[in-house]
RNA sequence: GCAGGGGUGGUCGAGUGGUUAAUGGCACCGGGCUGUAAACCCGGCGGGCUCACGCCCUACGUAGGUUCAAAUCCUACCCCCUGCA
């Protein structure tokens, strides 16, 4: 195929640390990005509206493969022309494969070589998710970028536990492979536009790089990825209960050795901090659930660290969340308000902080590009670091 | 006035002679959350001392009493509820 589904540019680099432009059938997404995670379609406790508002700006968010598939089912969701049309969301979308349930689910969940036989979670119906059925349910989706379906091991998988995973994913990547080429000749995808430009208007497949914490597994699993080819290439089984300086020397080895001219996509991570020094080592993409479950849950993401809605403390406290925080939620209410709605049980508390949250991350991210386009991200990250180790007070 | 029921920790409410500082729920306080089984989960919750094992004090309306031992039994008193006058 010479026309492909997404297209990466690169506008500038720090160290390790680039930025870039990813184009794909339905956006322009800059990198590196943070994307918002939709399981089920939704981003839980906002509106579209507010993720493409210019306060916000998500480019592109997630949906899940596993869940959606459960309900409301991959044919409801074709029947409603896609996910897209079903949902209204008219920017980017990525799927995430139901690999990661395949690890969450632990006791819901039995592996083979074919596939994973899950216990569903919201009936206890037994179903069975392989490489196809996730490729189908993702053409179905008609996202614009599909995950390979990959087995993600414990962080502390022993050397021989993390091969033998490392295996099996490289087998099912290949069958993504096969699998997703075929239901794209097929015409299955529901997301499909015309092609434009260089851009094919077929789905994008993404490879994910398993291995643990061993840097030999990592390397080895990378190898095997890039020999399937991908549009994207993505680091997974990280932040899954292992040390975090683990994690980071893991992407600090594997990130600056995957394809340059490919998008880096770190999985499931993380923290404003960890998004920076993923950053520094060379990813371009992360997604996490970070501001929207801790803004659910009463934790604030700021500019001095985490605050915790509940305390006592700010009972009467009259200042922002975050006093250097440009959002509209910081722009009009006080942490007293806040912990008043969070403590009452007011669903606004869940709204209002996810909104301060994600508005936090992806206000985070822009500033990172525009240090790395002016060569300052190492002050940035340094200042960053610090400020948000300080502590909030 | 008579008859019956009842007064338990911030609150509601179990417990009716012996590991009972007293089950639970709520409230309150604190912590956690990393490709979302999550608007969720966990912990603390009379006071004081100790790093800690632990020790001491104060508590089941009030005051006495019985008993080795009482929130639990007895007596008196105070208060609340229901019914009858």
């Amino acid at each position: 195929m010479s026309e492909r589904a997404i297209e990466w540019q690169e506008i500038a680099r720090d160290g390790c640390a680039r930025t870039g432009l990813i184009r794909t059938r339905r956006s322009v997404i800059e990198t590196p990005v943070f994307m918002p995670v939709g399981t089920l379609g939704t981003v839980k406790g906002t509106r579209f509206e507010a993720l493409e508002s210019p306060e916000l700006d998500a480019r592109i968010i997630l949906g899940n493969t596993y869940h959606l598939w459960l309900r409301p089912g991959a044919e409801v969701i074709r029947a409603c022309g896609g996910l897209h049309k079903f949902t209204g969301w008219r920017r980017a979308l990525l799927t995430d494969s139901g690999g990661f349930q395949v690890w969450s689910l632990g006791a819901l969940r039995k592996i083979s070589e074919e596939g994973t036989e899950f216990r569903s979670h919201v009936d206890g119906s037994l179903r069975f998710l392989s490489p196809e059925v996730s490729m189908q349910v993702q053409a179905a989706l008609g996202s614009d970028i599909v995950m390979a379906f990959d087995e993600c091991a414990p962080g502390k998988a022993t050397h021989e536990e993390a091969r033998r995973s490392l295996e099996l994913t490289a087998r099912w990547a290949e069958r993504s492979r096969r699998s997703f080429d075929g239901l794209q000749k097929e015409g299955m995808d529901t997301g499909r536009l015309s092609p434009s430009g260089a851009l094919s208007g077929g789905q994008a497949l993404f490879g994910i790089v398993q291995g643990a914490s061993y840097l030999d597994l990592r390397r080895e699993s990378l190898r095997r990825t890039v020999e399937i080819g991908f549009d994207g290439y993505a680091i997974g089984g990280l932040s899954v209960g292992e040390e975090k300086s683990l994690m980071y020397e893991v992407i600090a080895d594997l990130a600056p050795a995957m394809p340059e001219d490919r998008p880096r996509y770190l999985m499931g991570v993380g923290t404003p901090e960890d998004l920076l020094e993923a950053v520094a080592r060379g990813v371009d993409m992360f997604d996490c659930v970070l501001p929207t479950r801790n803004g659910r849950t009463g934790q604030a993401f700021t500019s001095r660290g985490k605050l915790n809605v509940k305390n006592a403390r700010w009972a009467t406290d009259e200042r922002a969340l975050d006093e250097e925080c440009p959002c509209s939620v910081c722009q009009r209410h006080s942490r007293a308000y806040l912990r008043h709605l969070y403590v009452t049980g007011e669903m606004l508390a869940s709204i209002l902080l996810t909104h301060h949250n994600l508005a936090f991350f992806l206000d985070t991210m822009r500033r990172v590009r525009q240090a790395i386009r002016s060569g300052d991200f190492t002050r940035f990250r340094r200042e960053f670091i610090e400020r948000v180790g300080s502590g909030v007070e």
